[in-house]
DNA sequence: AAAACATGCAACCGCTACAAA
DNA sequence: GTTTGTAGCGGTTGCATGTTT
């Protein structure tokens, strides 16, 4: 096991302060982002490197999206955590100007309550064991666009259509097919997602068994 | 008004992947 | 091929704030 990136007792932790902030921004904007061990030292500040990339990542980025979540983007992280399950940096990545840790916090607080309160496993995007017995065995996304779809109209739409264009679909389908793996006892491995037309069983299988699961 | 409880967010921790030596 | 160090990711925690009793 790996010491621990930043064990020395004279390293601030906690919340950062304004000073600290500018110390950091000023840094970056003089040599860029990257080599976040050096930062400490050559910057005076009192945190880890590790500190200084997530503050910065998370907070100080000038091209970051302040304030609530659009509805679209809502819709879109629920989309892309049913075909992609917990890969929050995937998910942040087509959503510009978000975080993974920004994302992640969003879905723990907002949306997998939302998806709950609607009976929608927000882990398997299917319906809850309440509601399924009474329903078809269904799969993935058609669980909500069919079985389920006199609860969901009942509700905001949150598997409404999303618009993206060619490209992006495109580019989506090839980002997503990257990371799904084959878990049979995922439902995501065998899901053809209407909205975003991508057929995950097409996905590749060489990844790490269960990467997207838990 | 104050205490208890709930919620949301920022930050930390531990782990893995990857690259360089 | 192995070791070592760094970057990045996801899970978890702790605290500040808001809400309820």
């Amino acid at each position: 096991m790996r010491k621990p990136c930043c064990d020395k007792a004279d390293m601030n932790k906690g919340a950062w302060s304004q000073q600290e902030d500018q110390i950091l921004i000023d840094y970056i904007k003089k040599h860029g982002e990257g080599h976040w061990q050096n930062i400490p030292k050559a910057s005076g500040l009192l945190r880890c490197g590790k500190s200084c990339r997530l503050r910065w990542i998370n907070y100080l980025r000038p091209d970051l999206k302040k304030g609530n979540f659009a509805e679209d983007e809502e819709d879109l992280i629920i989309k892309l955590h049913a075909l992609l399950g917990n890969r929050w940096s995937l998910i942040a990545g087509r959503l510009p100007g978000r975080t993974d840790n920004e994302v992640k916090n969003y879905w723990n607080s907002h949306l997998s309550k939302k998806l709950t309160s609607m009976g929608i496993d927000p882990k398997h995007h299917r319906l809850s064991h309440y509601l399924a017995r009474t329903q078809t065995r269904i799969r993935g996304f058609s669980t909500a666009e069919t079985s389920s779809s006199a609860l969901i109209k009942d509700h905001k739409p949150l598997y409404h259509q999303i618009k993206l264009s060619g490209s992006a679909n495109n580019q989506l389908a090839s980002d997503a097919g990257s990371c799904i793996d084959n878990d049979d006892d995922d439902d995501h491995s065998s899901t053809l997602l209407p909205d975003l037309n991508v057929d995950v069983a097409a996905a590749d299988s060489s990844l790490p068994s269960g990467a997207a699961t838990e």
